[in-house]
DNA sequence: CATGAATGAGTATTCATTCAT
DNA sequence: GATGAATGAATACTCATTCAT
């Protein structure tokens, strides 16, 4: 739940040869002046700056500006997936499973609220950031839901009749929602979200009860 | 369901004295360059050009760039409550009720969508932009719904003890995510977003019977 | 035969409104610069400071330093067209016609060897600036010079059954190796370039008489 | 007449120790990376790439870009002068002299017009470079076709009174610019070319006559 | 010796803002 | 009051050159 992108470790020696230290010291700071100042104010200068490193860099590795977002974007997503489908277990209740789901949206948009801020901030506006970050945000998570829901539902606990498609497309973006515009957006503290999440998983759970 | 926002009024003739008409156009036309370019990115001579007059007008009517995204952003406050509790009457069950709220609230961000992007964008960056969008965002339909949904829980039709605040305030998180995100920024189709919303209005009538 | 690019007027008073005034001063300028640096090491900075003028201005009137670079060629080229066609009276000898074709060629090469070194320069490598350059050195030329031969032959002092375009495009060609190769670029002193004109002229009338 | 410049021979295998082979390899290659660019626009990556090797090379063997230049103009003055000599035997007419004379100097311009291009390009800006490219292309040519035309002189072809030197040095600049100009720099096809040539010849043999 | 990672000075271009007309 | 000409500060990006490996 710390926001872990604030103080990025300190980048290479100058000088020094570390290309895979470089770019991560740049991404990791890319991710804080995004945050800081916005994609258009931030300064490719500053990112540099503060990663320790030539402007030049940023450029030869990521193709410029628009490529250090695209890259920041992707590599957090990346491991987001991982995280997602490998700590999650199922749960025994539709409601347990909801929660689990909801609570961990709501923990992993904090945990990323920085990069979470410009990557929305932008995807509203740049339709090529807006498909990917759709692609990101929703497509691996609704994926995800629907199988557990249909699972569900195979085990007589979700009525027949539903298409968990829908449904998960829909309790997906009530989580997104939760977890970033409630929360990072508009600074609802942390436990009433999740409390309101908590709530309406439970109706939802019995909603879709048979 | 027409987008009002997309083609304003050209502004006055050129040269012609019309302080008025002059100020409309140029807000006018900032809602559509900063929703399709974003803030940043928005030209005051775009703007300027397409209202049809000159760029030093912006800085001696609005105080200059900044000072057009704040007059637009406070000129949306003040028009849409209005609608919202006066054109919806009472709906007979609470599943039409649902229903009837997020469709409003889908269509009302489609005509919309222009000034939400913009409102969004910076929203989710500038924190002080982010409190005065949850206000008018979420507080004025939160509390029209809750008052509803108040409303059908004493007449029976919602099981008591469920707080109608809470449930309230995640429901049209919902919404706001269909109507802005869902729709506007990813650009799904209106049907399929208001499709998914009445099958989840569905679930969550039933979740919230008693 | 002064160079009057060296020393061009002072641009108009900083601030003061004077559109036509400044870009007058900044394709001047260009030209010294250009010339003095060549075009890739010209910097636009420098230009639009010894004009006494802002950087942009070079961007607003002529898109860009390659914009620049065409202003100054096409209208050093109008007004050598106009010199051309109306300063030079038939003559009654072929020979007399040859001299006078090249060494107004020579002089007018000498006036502005400044704009033609970084045209040339230009030319050799940069196809667009090539195909314009060609059209301008010599289209408006070989079809002067044809006519004229054409009429002479009509008089009976040059021989039929010589194709007067291919003859007028090589004295052509030859004048303009005389005017800017021997002359610019090698610094062969004029007077002994013209007098290397005047020679092959008597050669060239001898050879092309009935 | 075919160019051998464009597709020099792949530098050394990576890595391997060879430094004659490298520097050759960087010298062929700038040529033809210069003459497509030009020297400014021209980079050193791009002809360290294009040869093969480390970019790092360019300033340990020739001291840098300028260098690299400086090399390739110098090398070229070698080879040839020998083949004009040794490749042309004395021809029995003026006029026969002439158009062999003209069709080497635009066969020999086609097959090194990389080299041609990056020298002339600079040449027309830098006085050094102009005065060597003079004394080269000029020199040697003039003195070999003042020898030639002497001769035939001497054997009554031409007529007296005239300065050979002169009239060498005026057919030359005209093979130059038809080999050069016309030919690289303004692309006209080689038979078009050729074909004034022997045109042009074919006059200026008549007018020397006795 | 050869490589390529890293540098930083330098450039064209953009744009909000000012101000002469 | 309205215009649009002029400004200059700011920015992404390039590239010759250096130097750690």
């Amino acid at each position: 739940m710390t926001e872990n992108a604030e103080t990025p470790q300190a980048g290479p020696e100058r000088g020094r040869h570390d290309k895979l230290g470089r770019q991560r010291a740049l991404m990791d700071w890319a991710k804080v002046v995004f945050s800081e100042r916005g994609y258009d104010t931030a300064t490719t200068r500053e990112i540099a700056q503060r990663a320790g490193c030539s402007e030049g860099l940023i450029h030869r590795y990521f193709g410029g500006k628009p490529g250090l977002l695209a890259a920041v974007l992707q590599q957090r997503e990346l491991s987001r997936t991982v995280d997602l489908t490998a700590g999650m277990p199922r749960q025994a209740t539709v409601e347990e499973e909801l929660v689990r789901f909801m609570e961990w949206e709501i923990e992993k948009s904090w945990d990323d609220r920085a990069t979470m801020r410009v990557t929305v901030s932008r995807a509203v506006i740049d339709p090529i950031i807006g498909d990917r970050a759709r692609e990101f945000f929703q497509a691996t998570r609704v994926d995800f839901l629907r199988e557990r829901l249909a699972w569900h539902q195979g085990e007589g606990r979700i009525r027949k009749g539903l298409d968990m498609g829908v449904v998960a497309a829909a309790i997906s973006g009530f989580a997104f929602n939760s977890g970033f515009f409630a929360q990072v957006a508009f600074q609802e503290p942390q436990e009433l979200v999740k409390s309101e999440a908590r709530t309406i998983a439970a109706v939802l759970a019995r909603g879709l009860a048979p």
